[in-house]
DNA sequence: TATTGTTATACTCTATAACTATA
DNA sequence: TATAGTTATAGAGTATAACAATA
Protein backbone atom coordinates (compact mmCIF):
# COMPACT_ATOMS: atom_id res chain seq x y z
CA UNK A 1 0.00 0.00 0.00
CA UNK A 2 2.90 2.97 0.93
CA UNK A 3 4.72 1.51 -1.97
CA UNK A 4 1.91 1.68 -3.92
CA UNK A 5 1.18 5.29 -2.61
CA UNK A 6 4.77 6.47 -3.09
CA UNK A 7 4.82 4.84 -6.72
CA UNK A 8 1.48 7.16 -7.12
CA UNK A 9 3.03 10.18 -6.39
CA UNK A 10 6.85 10.03 -7.79
CA UNK A 11 5.03 9.23 -10.60
CA UNK A 12 2.55 12.24 -10.62
CA UNK A 13 5.91 14.31 -9.79
CA UNK A 14 7.80 12.41 -12.66
CA UNK A 15 4.80 13.65 -14.96
CA UNK A 16 4.79 17.02 -14.06
CA UNK A 17 8.89 17.43 -14.45
CA UNK A 18 8.46 15.64 -17.60
CA UNK A 19 5.64 18.31 -19.11
CA UNK A 20 8.24 21.46 -17.36
CA UNK A 21 11.94 20.28 -18.60
CA UNK A 22 11.47 18.89 -22.41
CA UNK A 23 13.71 17.18 -23.66
CA UNK A 24 16.03 16.58 -20.37
CA UNK A 25 15.02 13.22 -17.71
CA UNK A 26 15.64 13.94 -14.21
CA UNK A 27 18.69 11.84 -14.66
CA UNK A 28 19.93 14.01 -17.60
CA UNK A 29 20.18 17.38 -15.65
CA UNK A 30 22.09 15.41 -13.03
CA UNK A 31 24.55 14.49 -15.12
CA UNK A 32 24.96 18.01 -16.42
CA UNK A 33 24.63 19.64 -12.43
CA UNK A 34 27.26 16.83 -11.70
CA UNK A 35 29.97 17.93 -15.09
CA UNK A 36 29.36 21.43 -14.58
CA UNK A 37 30.18 21.42 -10.35
CA UNK A 38 33.29 19.55 -11.37
CA UNK A 39 34.47 20.89 -15.18
CA UNK A 40 36.62 17.85 -16.43
CA UNK A 41 35.33 14.90 -14.25
CA UNK A 42 36.18 11.41 -16.08
CA UNK A 43 33.40 9.10 -17.42
CA UNK A 44 34.03 6.41 -14.61
CA UNK A 45 33.67 9.00 -12.09
CA UNK A 46 30.99 10.75 -13.39
CA UNK A 47 29.54 6.88 -13.59
CA UNK A 48 30.28 6.70 -9.68
CA UNK A 49 28.29 9.86 -9.19
CA UNK A 50 25.36 8.87 -10.81
CA UNK A 51 25.81 5.15 -9.77
CA UNK A 52 26.05 3.37 -13.05
CA UNK A 53 28.06 1.20 -14.85
CA UNK A 54 31.12 3.17 -16.58
CA UNK A 55 29.65 1.24 -20.23
CA UNK A 56 25.84 2.38 -19.17
CA UNK A 57 27.46 6.24 -19.13
CA UNK A 58 29.17 5.92 -22.84
CA UNK A 59 25.60 5.98 -24.55
CA UNK A 60 24.54 8.87 -22.38
CA UNK A 61 27.35 10.68 -23.22
CA UNK A 62 27.15 10.05 -26.68
CA UNK A 63 23.55 11.68 -26.95
CA UNK A 64 24.72 14.31 -24.84
CA UNK A 65 27.83 15.15 -26.95
CA UNK A 66 25.40 14.74 -30.37
CA UNK A 67 23.35 17.32 -29.03
CA UNK A 68 26.18 19.86 -28.35
CA UNK A 69 25.58 19.97 -24.36
CA UNK A 70 28.89 18.53 -23.62
CA UNK A 71 32.40 17.95 -25.03
CA UNK A 72 34.87 15.18 -24.22
CA UNK A 73 38.67 15.99 -24.22
CA UNK A 74 41.39 13.74 -23.68
CA UNK A 75 43.18 13.99 -20.21
CA UNK A 76 46.69 14.25 -19.65
CA UNK A 77 46.10 10.50 -18.48
CA UNK A 78 45.62 9.27 -22.30
CA UNK A 79 42.97 6.96 -20.94
CA UNK A 80 40.78 9.61 -19.56
CA UNK A 81 38.20 11.99 -21.41
CA UNK A 82 37.67 14.88 -19.26
CA UNK A 83 34.24 16.47 -19.67
CA UNK A 84 32.93 19.60 -19.71
CA UNK A 85 29.42 21.66 -20.74
CA UNK A 86 29.49 23.71 -24.08
CA UNK A 87 28.07 27.26 -23.76
CA UNK A 88 25.13 25.83 -25.00
CA UNK A 89 25.27 23.07 -22.49
CA UNK A 90 25.55 25.33 -19.78
CA UNK A 91 22.67 27.68 -21.88
CA UNK A 92 20.09 24.24 -21.42
CA UNK A 93 21.28 23.91 -18.02
CA UNK A 94 20.37 27.09 -16.89
CA UNK A 95 17.32 26.99 -18.73
CA UNK A 96 16.47 23.70 -16.94
CA UNK A 97 17.21 24.86 -13.39
CA UNK A 98 14.51 27.92 -13.85
CA UNK A 99 11.96 25.18 -15.27
CA UNK A 100 12.75 22.78 -12.06
CA UNK A 101 12.51 25.43 -9.78
CA UNK A 102 8.72 26.40 -11.76
CA UNK A 103 7.80 22.71 -10.84
CA UNK A 104 8.88 22.17 -7.59
CA UNK A 105 6.55 25.37 -6.64
CA UNK A 106 4.00 23.80 -8.43
CA UNK A 107 4.44 20.77 -6.55
CA UNK A 108 5.22 22.43 -3.11
CA UNK A 109 1.88 24.73 -3.72
CA UNK A 110 -0.12 21.81 -2.76
CA UNK A 111 0.92 21.92 0.26
CA UNK A 112 2.01 23.69 2.99
CA UNK A 113 5.68 24.69 4.27
CA UNK A 114 5.29 22.66 7.40
CA UNK A 115 3.50 19.93 5.27
CA UNK A 116 6.19 19.97 2.93
CA UNK A 117 8.78 18.90 5.79
CA UNK A 118 7.09 16.79 7.03
CA UNK A 119 6.26 15.17 3.44
CA UNK A 120 10.63 15.27 3.21
CA UNK A 121 11.11 14.09 7.34
CA UNK A 122 8.78 11.42 6.41
CA UNK A 123 10.29 10.12 3.50
CA UNK A 124 13.69 10.39 4.94
CA UNK A 125 12.66 8.17 7.43
CA UNK A 126 11.63 5.54 4.92
CA UNK A 127 14.73 5.88 2.81
CA UNK A 128 17.26 3.76 4.48
CA UNK B 1 14.37 18.49 -4.76
CA UNK B 2 10.78 16.41 -3.66
CA UNK B 3 10.94 14.75 -6.63
CA UNK B 4 14.52 13.46 -5.68
CA UNK B 5 13.34 12.49 -2.40
CA UNK B 6 10.25 10.72 -3.66
CA UNK B 7 11.91 8.78 -5.84
CA UNK B 8 14.97 7.58 -3.29
CA UNK B 9 11.83 6.22 -1.05
CA UNK B 10 9.92 4.55 -3.48
CA UNK B 11 14.18 2.87 -4.53
CA UNK B 12 14.50 2.04 -1.18
CA UNK B 13 10.58 0.75 -0.52
CA UNK B 14 11.32 -1.61 -4.11
CA UNK B 15 14.32 -2.97 -2.57
CA UNK B 16 12.63 -4.40 -0.09
CA UNK B 17 9.92 -5.41 -1.92
CA UNK B 18 12.42 -7.19 -4.08
CA UNK B 19 14.12 -8.78 -1.30
CA UNK B 20 10.82 -10.23 0.10
CA UNK B 21 9.00 -11.12 -2.67
CA UNK B 22 11.35 -13.45 -4.95
CA UNK B 23 10.68 -14.05 -8.51
CA UNK B 24 7.27 -11.84 -8.29
CA UNK B 25 7.76 -7.64 -9.47
CA UNK B 26 4.91 -5.50 -7.65
CA UNK B 27 3.33 -5.32 -11.25
CA UNK B 28 3.19 -8.84 -11.72
CA UNK B 29 1.49 -9.50 -8.72
CA UNK B 30 -0.80 -6.57 -9.30
CA UNK B 31 -1.78 -9.18 -12.32
CA UNK B 32 -2.21 -12.43 -10.18
CA UNK B 33 -4.42 -10.19 -8.02
CA UNK B 34 -6.32 -8.43 -10.27
CA UNK B 35 -7.00 -12.59 -12.50
CA UNK B 36 -8.11 -13.97 -8.61
CA UNK B 37 -10.50 -11.01 -7.82
CA UNK B 38 -12.04 -11.16 -11.26
CA UNK B 39 -11.75 -14.66 -12.47
CA UNK B 40 -11.72 -15.32 -16.53
CA UNK B 41 -10.88 -11.80 -17.30
CA UNK B 42 -9.61 -11.42 -20.78
CA UNK B 43 -6.10 -9.70 -21.59
CA UNK B 44 -8.00 -6.56 -22.70
CA UNK B 45 -9.44 -5.46 -19.93
CA UNK B 46 -6.63 -6.76 -17.82
CA UNK B 47 -4.38 -4.58 -19.72
CA UNK B 48 -6.46 -1.34 -19.02
CA UNK B 49 -6.69 -2.45 -15.77
CA UNK B 50 -2.67 -2.14 -15.59
CA UNK B 51 -2.82 0.88 -17.99
CA UNK B 52 -0.77 -0.94 -20.31
CA UNK B 53 -1.31 -1.38 -24.07
CA UNK B 54 -2.78 -5.11 -24.56
CA UNK B 55 0.30 -5.68 -27.07
CA UNK B 56 2.57 -5.72 -23.82
CA UNK B 57 0.34 -7.79 -22.14
CA UNK B 58 0.71 -10.57 -24.02
CA UNK B 59 4.33 -11.16 -23.09
CA UNK B 60 3.92 -10.97 -19.81
CA UNK B 61 1.00 -13.34 -19.78
CA UNK B 62 3.31 -15.72 -22.12
CA UNK B 63 5.83 -15.76 -18.92
CA UNK B 64 2.93 -16.10 -16.35
CA UNK B 65 1.46 -18.88 -18.23
CA UNK B 66 4.95 -20.84 -19.06
CA UNK B 67 5.36 -20.37 -15.40
CA UNK B 68 1.76 -22.07 -14.92
CA UNK B 69 1.01 -19.69 -12.80
CA UNK B 70 -2.54 -19.10 -15.10
CA UNK B 71 -4.16 -20.27 -17.60
CA UNK B 72 -5.45 -19.03 -20.75
CA UNK B 73 -8.95 -20.57 -21.83
CA UNK B 74 -10.95 -18.88 -25.27
CA UNK B 75 -14.31 -17.22 -24.38
CA UNK B 76 -17.85 -17.86 -25.52
CA UNK B 77 -16.85 -14.48 -27.30
CA UNK B 78 -13.93 -16.82 -29.47
CA UNK B 79 -11.89 -13.44 -30.16
CA UNK B 80 -10.73 -13.30 -26.53
CA UNK B 81 -8.91 -15.12 -24.05
CA UNK B 82 -10.15 -15.64 -20.34
CA UNK B 83 -7.56 -15.82 -17.54
CA UNK B 84 -7.68 -17.95 -14.64
CA UNK B 85 -5.17 -18.84 -11.85
CA UNK B 86 -3.69 -21.89 -11.82
CA UNK B 87 -3.58 -23.83 -8.67
CA UNK B 88 -0.37 -23.38 -8.37
CA UNK B 89 -0.56 -19.48 -9.26
CA UNK B 90 -3.01 -19.56 -6.46
CA UNK B 91 -0.10 -20.89 -3.90
CA UNK B 92 2.09 -18.44 -5.14
CA UNK B 93 0.00 -15.23 -4.65
CA UNK B 94 -1.07 -16.66 -1.44
CA UNK B 95 3.08 -17.10 -0.67
CA UNK B 96 3.54 -13.41 -2.00
CA UNK B 97 0.87 -11.60 -0.05
CA UNK B 98 2.02 -12.85 3.11
CA UNK B 99 5.53 -12.05 2.06
CA UNK B 100 3.92 -8.44 1.14
CA UNK B 101 2.50 -8.17 4.80
CA UNK B 102 5.66 -8.90 5.96
CA UNK B 103 7.17 -6.53 3.90
CA UNK B 104 4.64 -3.72 4.52
CA UNK B 105 5.50 -4.53 8.59
CA UNK B 106 8.96 -4.14 7.73
CA UNK B 107 8.12 -0.45 6.27
CA UNK B 108 5.85 0.78 8.41
CA UNK B 109 8.14 -0.04 11.36
CA UNK B 110 10.12 2.97 10.42
CA UNK B 111 6.98 4.96 11.11
CA UNK B 112 4.80 5.01 14.10
CA UNK B 113 0.84 5.01 13.60
CA UNK B 114 0.18 8.31 13.01
CA UNK B 115 3.27 9.33 10.73
CA UNK B 116 2.24 6.79 8.61
CA UNK B 117 -1.37 7.94 8.27
CA UNK B 118 0.52 11.56 7.64
CA UNK B 119 2.52 10.43 5.30
CA UNK B 120 -0.62 8.23 3.29
CA UNK B 121 -2.48 11.70 3.17
CA UNK B 122 0.92 14.27 1.76
CA UNK B 123 1.28 11.65 -0.75
CA UNK B 124 -2.28 11.76 -1.60
CA UNK B 125 -1.68 15.63 -2.04
CA UNK B 126 0.72 15.31 -4.30
CA UNK B 127 -0.59 12.41 -6.34
CA UNK B 128 -2.36 14.99 -8.68
C1' DT C 1 -16.65 -1.83 -39.47
C1' DA C 2 -14.84 -2.70 -34.83
C1' DT C 3 -12.52 -5.52 -31.44
C1' DT C 4 -9.23 -9.26 -29.67
C1' DG C 5 -5.12 -11.36 -29.48
C1' DT C 6 -0.85 -11.56 -31.79
C1' DT C 7 3.48 -10.42 -34.16
C1' DA C 8 7.19 -7.52 -35.80
C1' DT C 9 9.63 -3.89 -34.59
C1' DA C 10 11.55 -0.34 -31.85
C1' DC C 11 12.94 2.57 -27.96
C1' DT C 12 14.75 3.48 -23.07
C1' DC C 13 17.49 2.25 -19.47
C1' DT C 14 20.22 -0.81 -17.54
C1' DA C 15 24.01 -4.46 -16.94
C1' DT C 16 28.05 -8.00 -17.86
C1' DA C 17 31.93 -9.53 -20.43
C1' DA C 18 35.49 -8.78 -23.34
C1' DC C 19 38.42 -5.71 -26.17
C1' DT C 20 42.09 -1.65 -26.79
C1' DA C 21 44.99 1.70 -25.27
C1' DT C 22 47.19 3.24 -21.93
C1' DA C 23 49.41 3.32 -17.21
C1' DT D 1 48.68 -6.09 -13.79
C1' DA D 2 45.23 -2.60 -13.40
C1' DT D 3 42.33 1.10 -15.18
C1' DA D 4 39.48 4.00 -18.75
C1' DG D 5 36.73 4.00 -22.41
C1' DT D 6 34.45 1.23 -25.71
C1' DT D 7 31.75 -2.40 -28.02
C1' DA D 8 28.75 -6.35 -28.38
C1' DT D 9 25.20 -8.30 -26.35
C1' DA D 10 21.38 -8.97 -23.41
C1' DG D 11 17.25 -8.29 -20.63
C1' DA D 12 13.35 -5.73 -18.53
C1' DG D 13 9.58 -3.00 -19.67
C1' DT D 14 7.24 -0.38 -22.65
C1' DA D 15 4.87 1.24 -27.15
C1' DT D 16 2.96 1.59 -32.24
C1' DA D 17 1.45 -0.46 -36.48
C1' DA D 18 -0.38 -4.06 -38.93
C1' DC D 19 -2.60 -8.67 -39.44
C1' DA D 20 -5.91 -12.70 -38.91
C1' DA D 21 -9.93 -14.30 -36.66
C1' DT D 22 -14.16 -13.10 -35.05
C1' DA D 23 -18.05 -10.18 -34.00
Amino acid sequence: MLGYRLRLAQQAVFRDFAASVQGLSPGRVGLLITIDANPGITQSRLAEAAERDRSTMVGVLDLLEARGLIERRRGEDRRTNGLWLTRGGRTLLARALRAIARHEQRIAARLSAAERRQLLALLGKISL
